[in-house]
DNA sequence: CTGGCATGATTACACCTGTAGTCGATAGGA
DNA sequence: TCCTATCGACTACAGGTGTAATCATGCCAG
């Protein structure tokens, strides 16, 4: 359980958590273009994720139907972690304090996040 | 420039941006314990980060002393920028609400954070 | 002067990753 | 019934990564 995905499976993981489930043919037309694969490569990526129990695969005839056996929360959720503990001793403040100095904050994001913020007091 | 820094390299600039110039001695005796390395391996990673000049070093005698090519805030700016396209769409708010979701985020936190963006807006 | 030790360079090697081609089976059309 | 298009499985292969041993050289102690 919980191998660690790889980027270009990842991308894969992206396809089936905004729809499932898909042939694998599906997910090649799907997945982001820019990548520019082939489908082969995305059967690897299937197969290994496969591997991994990142996805499972319902047989449908002599085709797989993918879908996602991790959910998106839980991948979002180990990989914010791993940054913030890497690069910020595991505290979101200074991560916030970062952005915020290198202006990658934008007036509608500070606004956004004080009222997520008064919300969670309560 | 630019070469992608990997995990275990990290370790070894975590050190150098911490205190440089060092030998490659004083790096592998500062290095994460954790990571259980022989000293044989903190060079490998070393002259790796020579190649990718995240690190330079000038000659003593017949030794190097290692300091820092890239600055932390370099790496780190790039990190979390990738993080956050990758998977918040580039936008820092969904981090926070997940992290606020998850129950990540101390009551100090919060409060910090608010300050924090107190100041930001004058 | 000489031998041993410290030091960077070179080499090693298995596993992961990105990218893709080939193979064997099979379902569906002719 | 037989051929072919399709599908997953297997194989390929170069480059990166983690981890380390070995090699060559030059400095210092004896």
């Amino acid at each position: 359980m919980a191998e660690r995905i790889s980027d270009a499976e990842h991308a894969v993981m992206e396809v089936l958590w905004d729809d499932s489930p898909l042939t694998a043919q599906d997910v090649a037309e799907r997945v982001d273009p820019a990548r520019g694969w082939s489908a082969a490569t995305v059967k690897t990526l299937l197969g290994r994720l496969l591997a991994k129990e990142a996805v499972r695969h319902d047989v449908d005839g002599r085709r797989y139907l993918y879908s996602p056996a991790v959910q998106r929360e839980e991948y979002v959720e180990g990989e914010s972690r791993r940054l913030i503990d890497r690069l910020f001793g595991g505290r979101l403040t200074p991560l916030v304090a970062h952005l915020a100095e290198r202006d990658a904050l934008t007036e509608q994001d500070i606004t956004e996040i004080e009222a997520l913020l008064r919300e969670l007091k309560q």
